[in-house]
DNA sequence: AGCACGCCGACT
DNA sequence: GTCGGCGTGCTC
């Protein structure tokens, strides 16, 4: 068994559980011994808990009070790559170690011996009293040589009732075998002919094949528009895994795991990979899990926890759209799998596949400063795809106070509307949060004790940083031009941008695309088809409309404010700006009208406003990565979140405001904690939450310092607390 | 996470 | 006098 250290019984193991204590516990191996990596049972109090034998037994506990394993689980042994995996990404994430055992183990009756079913195929005997019944179900066993089928799939194809198979068991023609019911998944033929590639696309595939072949950790940024035929290269690596005898890995954001996207899978290979997503059944699940770890799946589509499955030899992950946010997982455990992945890669000897249009910037850093390979594939249809992107100077337009449609943008929207065409508002903002800023000279208020800006809280009637939490009353005049009265709230919230559209055009039907607005993926997708059956006129979205979706009769994108992000409230903000205008660039080209993006600025003349609007990618990343670097945040700085909640305000402020006081161990390495203040999720099922963000310099060791700052807090009642390396959301 | 132990208010 | 609130601490 793979050298692996194997324990005689009664030796002492370190077995770590699932249950949220502070380190593995030892006890007495079980009778037969067990090896380093066990799944196992274990009586913890009065239950039963499972566990890893994780390694030998520290021995520093009353040695008649161990208690022994009750049994090694059916299931193969968690492998050094998974328990090394686990352990740095709990490291990395500051996540304690069960947390991070529980994404391992998330398939359910881990411990149950293999279910069995019942399944018939045909028997030595014959039946005297052969019947019109009894022979339909011989002649459809005897047609699909010696397959077997369960009762149910049997009776229907034969066209009889259970009842008749029954009486062939009896009589000895048909033969009932017990058969496990988690199957193999089929086997995926590499070699089928695929799409023809194009000469770019033949390139970047054998680029990808050859790294493979190199056996050895590498990650690759895989650049290309939507109709580059990304997937098709991809799908290329993919065949090169497989061939090479090697399991392979594709993670989808959740949104985008779809039928439509399997079925181009099976029409590459000849059957259906492995599926894992929020949505599959209990026994899916379990048949994933299992099949993964025994080698009998050999693809796996998933959303991003596919990525703690128990591959044997996984040889290549592909993460596709790897920008997209919700790679980031925002509760329970703070990771995000695009990182993850290059790890768990790095560990196993895998190769990494960024795919994207447009790549996040930290991966444009990695590619230029050489850590990642990079390969760009041009559009197929060459470079016509680019919609004609026009700024819109919001200080020479004549807008109403509270709102934020210009007149020049409101006519444009007409004009496709008369046209029977869809327009897009895109703000880059849920809820409501507004802006404040001097209509007179166009500087927002800022903070005086960060660089963020202020935002303007109704209830509360004064302004407050979203960083590091001061607050000060609305002022009369403008602090920056001194002019009085044009001061005014800007950038509202989707639902505020709603309500002036459907005053603005009542006559349009407007479809709102918010993730706070749905349940579930499934109504979302459901809306987000009726929208491209062109169900609606004017869509107004947040992030989430630009998550690749196809809307046909889409010829408009008209962006609020363009300018978010710009001075620091949302540092992701300017690069998702960026990609939405690429996103809908790649729509525009599939359709046959020309597509045409305004966007509504007060800084025309920012180099990232300007990079945006030339179509410059390259020039684009440059001026955002010269920003990033001058405000020294990620890639170019670290920071990490300190999440508390509770069920009452005030604590969780307290704790907050003693862990700001107390930041020594952040001092030591050069950084720097901001706040508490309210956290991007102020509220979450009646839970108050507060963010202190922590910003640090590159090198420094972000995770042993806020370790260390946190380590003496002692969280009384029902307060928690969350550490977020990385974060992701700002406001 | 559960579950027990333990120390202060309203009940048969 | 006891039943029970959930704060604190332990589980090998």
């Amino acid at each position: 068994m793979n050298g692996a250290e194997f324990f005689e019984q009664d030796e002492l193991v370190s077995v770590l559980t699932t249950q949220p204590l502070d380190r593995a516990l030892d006890y007495k191996a079980p009778e037969g011994g067990c090896f380093r990596g066990a799944f196992v049972e274990v009586p913890l109090g009065p239950r039963k808990v499972l566990g890893v034998v994780w390694g030998a037994g520290q021995g520093n506990f009353d040695r008649s009070k161990i208690r022994s394993v009750i049994r090694v689980l059916d299931v193969a042994p968690m492998r050094e790559e998974m328990r090394l995996f686990l352990g740095r990404a709990a490291d990395y994430t500051l996540t304690p170690m069960p947390a991070m055992l529980r994404l391992a183990t998330r398939a359910p009756g881990l411990g149950d011996p293999p279910s069995m079913r019942k399944i018939y195929r045909l028997g030595s005997g014959t039946a005297e009293r052969m019947t019109d019944a009894r022979a339909r179900v011989l002649e459809v066993l005897r047609d699909y040589g010696g397959l077997a089928f369960t009762l149910k799939e049997l009776a229907e194809m034969a066209g009889v009732t259970s009842s008749v198979i029954k009486g062939l068991v009896k009589l000895g023609a048909v033969r009932e075998e017990d058969s496990p019911r988690d199957l193999p998944f089929p086997t995926l033929d590499p070699d089928m002919p695929g799409k023809k590639l194009t000469e770019d696309q033949s390139a970047a595939a054998e680029a990808l094949r050859q790294s493979l072949r190199s056996g050895q950790y590498g990650t690759t940024l895989l650049k290309g528009v939507t109709g580059s035929g990304k997937t098709e290269v991809y799908l290329e690596a993919v065949a090169e895994a497989l061939r090479l005898g090697k399991q392979a890995l594709v993670l989808l954001p959740e949104i985008a795991l779809t039928a439509e996207f399997l079925t181009r899978v099976e029409a590459r290979f000849g059957a259906r990979p492995a599926e894992w997503h929020s949505g599959a059944t209990m026994t899916e699940r379990r048949r994933v899990w299992r099949m993964v770890g025994q080698g009998d799946a050999q693809l796996v589509v998933g959303a991003r926890s596919a990525l703690f499955l128990p591959f044997r030899n996984l040889g290549l992950i592909i993460v596709d759209e790897e920008h997209d946010t919700s790679y980031k997982q925002e509760d329970g455990v703070l990771y995000n799998a695009r990182d993850m992945a290059v790890l768990r890669a790095s560990i196993c000897g895998a190769r990494v596949v960024l795919a994207s249009a447009t790549p996040s910037l930290e991966s444009w850093a990695n590619a230029e400063a050489g850590k990642y390979d990079r390969l760009d594939l041009s559009a197929r249809f060459g470079a016509a795809v680019l919609p004609e992107m026009k700024a819109i100077d919001m200080r020479a337009e004549q807008l109403q106070p509270g709102t934020w449609i210009s007149p020049t943008l409101r006519q444009a929207v007409r004009a496709r509307m008369e046209a029977g065409e869809q327009s897009l508002l895109f703000i880059n903002r849920r809820g409501y949060a507004p802006v404040t800023l001097c209509r007179a000279c166009g500087q927002q208020i800022g903070c005086d004790h960060c660089d963020a800006r202020m935002v303007e809280h109704r209830f509360l009637k004064r302004l407050m940083c979203h960083q590091c939490g001061e607050t000060k009353p609305m002022p009369e005049a403008c602090p920056s031009c001194g002019v009085e009265g044009k001061l005014a709230p800007v950038g509202p919230g989707i639902e505020r941008l709603a309500e002036e559209a459907e005053a603005t055009f009542p006559e349009a039907r407007i479809a709102m695309l918010s993730s706070d607005l749905f349940g579930s993926a499934r109504a979302l997708k459901a809306k987000i088809e009726e929208i491209a059956q062109g169900d609606a006129d004017l869509i107004i979205g947040t992030q989430l409309v630009a998550k690749g979706h196809n809307f046909p009769k889409l010829t408009l994108v008209g962006v609020i404010d363009a300018d978010l992000g710009l001075q620091g409230s949302d540092l992701r903000a300017a690069e998702r700006t960026f990609q939405l205008m690429r996103q809908v660039a790649g729509r525009a080209g599939r359709a046959e009208r020309p597509g045409q993006a305004l966007l509504q600025t007060f800084q025309p003349e920012h180099p990232v406003i300007r990079a945006i609007l030339s179509g410059d990618e390259e020039g684009f990343w440059k001026a955002e990565a010269a920003e990033r670097q001058a405000a020294g945040v990620p890639p170019y700085g670290r920071m990490a979140g300190i999440i508390l909640s509770g069920p009452e305000v005030g604590p969780v402020f307290d704790i907050g405001n003693m862990l700001a006081r107390n930041d020594g161990p952040l001092r030591q390495i050069g950084a720097q904690a901001f706040g508490p203040a309210p956290a991007p999720i102020a509220r979450i099922r009646g839970r108050h939450r507060v963010r202190l963000l922590v910003k640090a310099p590159k090198g420094a060791p972000l995770q042993d310092a806020i370790a260390r700052w946190i380590a003496p807090l002692k969280l009384k009642g029902d307060i928690r607390l969350a550490v977020d390396i990385d974060p992701q959301s700002f406001f």
